[in-house]
This record gives structure tokens, sequence and C-alpha cells, in this order.
DNA sequence: CTATCTGCAAACCGTTTGCAGCGTT
DNA sequence: AACGCTGCAAACGGTTTGCAGATAG
């Protein structure tokens, strides 16, 4: 765990504690890896990497956990292509998400350049609009050398 | 139906039939309803609006006819912030989506305005991107009329 | 007449809920 | 000691599959 995610996961844990939940061994395990990744993980994929830090993790408390930490906008839900969501440490600010189709990495970019076009789009479509969602998919760096 | 939607009924119909599929009365009854529908359907909408015109309809044969009809690419999926998805006629070239969240009024707006944006993206991740995905949320001229 | 399509029932998968016991505070 | 949290099992909602009968071509 790099000094960032230490970073994160501190901060994670002192959220929790703030607003009254209990530090527990499940939620610790939980909250580190997904501090640490740099890819957006379902809900059994957070199972799975869990157990091996903690082997008495159940899948109803890997929700439990998403739920809160979502709920405090610690992280937020990926939707994919396919239909089903995956998890990733929320946006900061103005922030979109480019998503690697072959090993599932995530990163955030900025997108205040959009707001200008968004402007065009509300004036011309009579619309108000709340919130956007903008993701973009493709091969990351080290996939294409992979594939190449 | 107006105009517009008659011409896209009978063009998907001709589309499913010129891919070896027969055309039945639960699919016609469900291509008329997809083409004429300005706002984007959930499966069990689509059961509900197709039983008023061919009652024995099952929800089964729903799926099945949009398994189809997205294979076809006349029609996507659109992916709500809930998690499940709905339906409605595909894009044309690069536009996106505009939805309102209380109406549920699904329009497309024109997109390639974007592509130096996505340039600037891919040059700075080292990314290949493959697709994007943008979608707006927020009301509508009719319900920010309602509204107010 | 044949192959496709349909509807039913049942299986399926990801997610949520009820509950009794465990662990944090 | 009290209450929140956990894991299990069971329920749940949306979607898919197996099958026998119906129907388009």
């Amino acid at each position: 765990m790099n000094a960032n995610a230490t970073d994160l996961y501190q901060s994670w844990l002192s959220s929790l504690q703030n607003s009254g939940y209990r530090l527990t061994e499940p939620r610790r395990a939980l909250v580190e890896i997904l501090a640490a990744s740099s890819h957006a993980l379902s809900a059994v994929d957070l199972y799975d990497l869990g157990r091996r830090e903690y082997p008495r993790l159940g899948l109803v408390t890997v929700y439990r956990t998403l739920e809160k930490l979502e709920e405090l906008g610690l992280i937020q839900r990926v939707h994919q292509p396919g239909g089903c969501h995956r998890y990733l440490r929320a946006a900061q600010g103005h922030q979109h998400l480019l998503l690697c189709t072959a090993c599932g990495r995530a990163e955030y970019f900025d997108g205040d350049d959009l707001s200008t076009f968004m402007n065009s789009v509300a004036d011309q479509s009579g619309f108000d609009i709340h919130e956007h969602w903008l993701q973009l998919f493709g091969l990351c760096q080290r996939c294409r050398d992979h594939f190449t």
C-alpha cells in the first residue's frame, strides 16, 4: 500500500468513525482493499480479496460496507456495459472515468472543459441538467503494450 | 403513431425479416411501441404496454425480442443511476442521451464536439479509447413547467 | 410441413432482509 | 453492559433457460 492509499485508508476509517460507525475487522479489510485498488471492483471481487485477509468475511457484509462508504461519498458505483456495477473511490470534483476493458483499470480525468458543452446542450434542449455521467472505455497503456 | 414512428416501425420489421426472423403478433406489437416511444422503457413497461395490444404476451417474449432488436442495432440499453436498464431506439452516429429524471423522457443530442476532448484525454492518459458513454440527467421542459 | 417462436414454469444471479449471536465501544 | 455489527439462511427482483404446444413461412 503506497503513501496515498494509506492516507485514504486512514481518512476513510476516520469518516466511518466520525459518522458513528464502528471500526471492525471486516470493515478495515474492505476499506484497505478499496483505498489501495486502481480497479473498479465488484462485490464478489471484494468478497474474494477480503477473505484473504479476513477469511470469515461474508458477502452480506461486503454489501453493507459498500452501502455505508457510498453514503459517506467515499466510493461510487461504476456502471458496466454489461449491466452490473462495480465500486471505486469517488471522483474529486468534476472528474470522469476512463476504464480499461481488458484489465478493469480505472482512472479519473478532469472534465471541467465540458461545462461549455453542457450549457449549449441545456440551451438547445430546454432541459435543466442536474447531473452528467461520462465514462470512456478503452485499453490502458499497460494492456496496449501487452497485446501488441 | 406519427410519420417518423411509422417509418421506424416499417424499417424495423424489414430488418427483422431480412435477418431471417419471423414477423409475429407479439413482435409487431413490441416494435410498434418501441418505435413510437419518446421514453426509455423497461422490460416490464413493455410487457404492460404490449399486453394492451396483445393480451397473451409473455414477459419472456419481451426479453427475447429486445435481445434481437439490440443485436440488430435498432435499440440500445440505457443505464439508469439505480442499476437496472431500459431500452430505447439506438443513437444515430455520435449522439448522446439526455434523460428526464421526472418523467423518463429521452432525447438524443449530437456530440461531435467531444472529439477534441476525447483526443486530449487519450493523449494525457495513454489510453486507447474505443467507446464513450455520455448521459445527462435533468428535467425536461415539460416537467420544469409542471413543477414551477 | 418444418423450423421458429411462444408462454409457462422453474432456474438463475446479484442483491437485500430477518434473525440470533458476536465484538466494539 | 449495550448496541451495532456479523454471518447464515432465506427472500427477493430482474433476467435466462428448458420444454411442449402454437404459428409463420
